[in-house]
DNA sequence: CCTTGACCTATGGGTAACCCAAGGGTTTTA
DNA sequence: TAAAACCCTTGGGTTACCCATAGGTCAAGG
């Protein structure tokens, strides 16, 4: 089948199938003719693999070497555990990280019921945020905010 | 003051700094000697704000905006209340799928304990993930209670 | 005076996992 | 046979920075 056809299958944009050929994650053959992606029943299964192991949290380039080390003949499920279980961690701290940030906005957002209405003032920027506890500056502890 | 003061007191990079200055959060003036940006106080109070804002969950790009219109001495409030209210059902939405996402991998850590050990078999690639349930492109699977 | 080292500048490339547009070839279908 | 539909590769964009490079500037010491 071609690219499209398998994109449909597993419910992804033909781009990430073509995105994960470059990657390395899939081997399509190619039609001598034309230089079409030709894939087959197995690659269909190895890409459900894959949606499976991204959503369990592992990244394009960890997958592709999980999938290095099956086509070797070596079982990855020793990496597969190593790396959930470094990663479980972190996931938490995400969440709690998460749960902070919505609990910050949501205060905010009942502060604003309390305070004197639309307080239009240039002098000040926007007390709801302006209020706001400083992000911890001097201590600058792990927990950087970024995706 | 100079970048690297700013960044100091403020607890940042001095890349940071200058990345907000080039995306238009800070304009700091410019010596006409040697163009090194200047800072005044002004500037840390506007770079803790901005801080106090990502910590909010504001993107670089919506700071800009919340602190161009305050320049125009306009209240930015409103916007800054419409923006925490539309992206806090994000945040939660959010949180849920990362607690999915650790149940999956302690579930997989747990079932690794109970399966025949090692099973380095080259036919399947690695059970604990090849028996997890399809991503569901649209779809709230075992959910959690977060509050 | 001159050098050293710390600091400044702008530019460009990298990150993760894709998405999208452009330009051009191929296959299918009406 | 010609348009529709699909394929290819290349290159640029997304977020919020970080880092390397090359070169200009400044304070202090020998």
């Amino acid at each position: 089948m071609k690219v499209s056809e398998l994109a449909r299958l597993a419910g992804v944009t033909a781009e990430t199938v073509r995105h994960y050929t470059r990657e390395g994650l899939l081997h399509p053959e190619r039609h001598p003719k034309n230089g079409y992606q030709l894939f087959g029943q197995g690659d269909l299964d190895r890409l459900r693999f894959i949606q499976r192991a991204r959503t369990l949290g592992f990244g394009v380039a960890e997958i592709r070497d999980i999938l290095d080390h099956a086509d070797h003949g070596d079982s990855p499920c020793p990496m597969v555990r190593d790396l959930l279980a470094s990663r479980l961690p972190q996931i938490h701290e995400r969440i709690r990280e998460l749960q902070s940030l919505a609990q910050r906005m949501e205060q905010a957002l009942a502060a604003w019921e309390e305070m004197p209405d639309g307080t239009p003032d240039g002098h000040s920027l926007c007390r709801l945020i302006e209020s706001f506890p400083e992000p911890l500056t001097a201590g600058h502890e792990t927990g950087e905010e970024t995706q």
